[in-house]
DNA sequence: TGAAATATACCTGAAAGCAGGGATTGTGTG
DNA sequence: CACACAATCCCTGCTTTCAGGTATATTTCA
């Protein structure tokens, strides 16, 4: 059994358990080998700078420097691994972000275990990789542009950007602020200015009346 | 080595990489056994009415029923499994409410994957863990009330009786409690109990689960 | 480049909702 | 009759939402 050289693999996430739980996952395939992680941005730079992997899992959502500052560091360099970013919300314009800025990969945190042994060995062969949930989601945007065009009453929904129709899910989810600002990476004020913003878009009493009209839209 | 009765674990976490992660975690302990998961907490009630787990892992922040619910749930019933809350902020706060409503241990999601399954076999002894970053916070241990319940009705999508069912469509159709009390002719206290009630018997974090109830049954 | 849109974050004060109790009537049933 | 149940009403204490701002950084686009 010769060759078998094999993929090195930098996890970075703020949950150590989480950390944990992957490499046990990766553990199970002898292609891969986890060399390195880290529990912030910043490690996961000083990391790479005196060490290489060929994937980096990467978490966008992590104290001190976070994913995308790491992405944006990264893309000013030469040499650097593939990376294929983890986050707890699949939102289509991150995705688009994420890739815009070097990510060869996005995986929703909801997706099973294996999903990851998959995308890692496909962005290693130099191939993009998404979540189910994540391609779904592009198919159904399409379908509801046609809703849209024949939808009857009053259209809000074009009048919303994409950060809101998320806090808008969530809140149709029964996730409260304060757990919807935990999903997002953001503070709770933003997630308050953006429910604010909702009402007065969508033109209803309160939160109940989100939750019908995303329910209505098939948001959820 | 003689048989060992493995101990029955069931995880719920809304993320799937990471029940799978904690799966893979777990496998490596002979004495542990996963017995089933859940990515929300309707799921972890409905999973526990029909089967039984040793320890439950459960994850606060979830869609639906968050882990507060369920702990409360369970501390109506006879036999429970012994529960172990695992959330993203080790606040003192929050551990003080989960042990009063019955939890027997906390884990911090940034503590190591080998906790849980120290956690696991100590709370399944009928003892209390906590990761370190909480037992360096904790001064007092509060001490876990035995709260019994009369009703055991066991099936949480119980009947609701007429005047709930009034109280529901008009909450599912934006009214404010107050608003409700006026179109009824009964007074607020009353549409209150009525809506306590009705979060009781459906099983949803707020009035939001309500309605989305409601609009799925064709109330309105 | 310059303006508009977007996303972010913070604040105060008021209103509403939620948790967990207790308590009183009437009504129908075993 | 006793009991369960439905419906009513009240309370305290706390959390969350909502309304009404302000403010800044970044991005988008004409």
């Amino acid at each position: 059994m010769g060759k078998l050289k094999k993929i090195k693999v930098h996890i970075a996430d703020d949950h150590m358990v989480l950390i944990d739980g992957i490499k046990a996952v990766l553990k199970t395939d002898k292609e891969i080998e986890v060399v390195g992680c880290s529990v912030n941005g910043q490690e996961v730079l000083e990391w790479h700078a005196k060490n290489t992997s060929d994937v980096l899992v990467l978490d966008i959502n992590m104290p001190k420097v976070d994913g995308i500052k790491v992405l944006r560091e990264f893309s000013k360099r030469d040499s650097k691994p593939q990376i294929i970013v983890l986050s707890s919300y699949d939102d289509q314009k991150l995705v688009n972000e994420v890739l815009k800025i070097g990510a060869s990969g996005f995986l929703a945190k909801k997706c099973a275990g294996e999903d990851i042994l998959e995308a890692i060995k496909v962005v290693h062969q130099g191939e993009q990789y998404f979540s189910e949930e994540i391609q779904r989601k592009i198919v159904s945007i399409v379908s509801k542009e046609d809703i849209k065009s024949t939808s009857q009453d009053g259209n809000y929904l074009s009048s919303l950007t994409e950060r809101e129709v998320e806090v808008l899910k969530l809140i149709a989810q029964e996730f409260s602020t304060k757990g919807i600002a935990y999903e997002l990476g953001i503070s709770f004020n933003t997630v308050e200015s953006h429910r604010k913003n909702l009402l007065r878009k969508l033109n209803v009493k309160n939160a109940i009346g989100l939750a019908i009209y995303a329910h209505k839209n098939q948001l959820v």
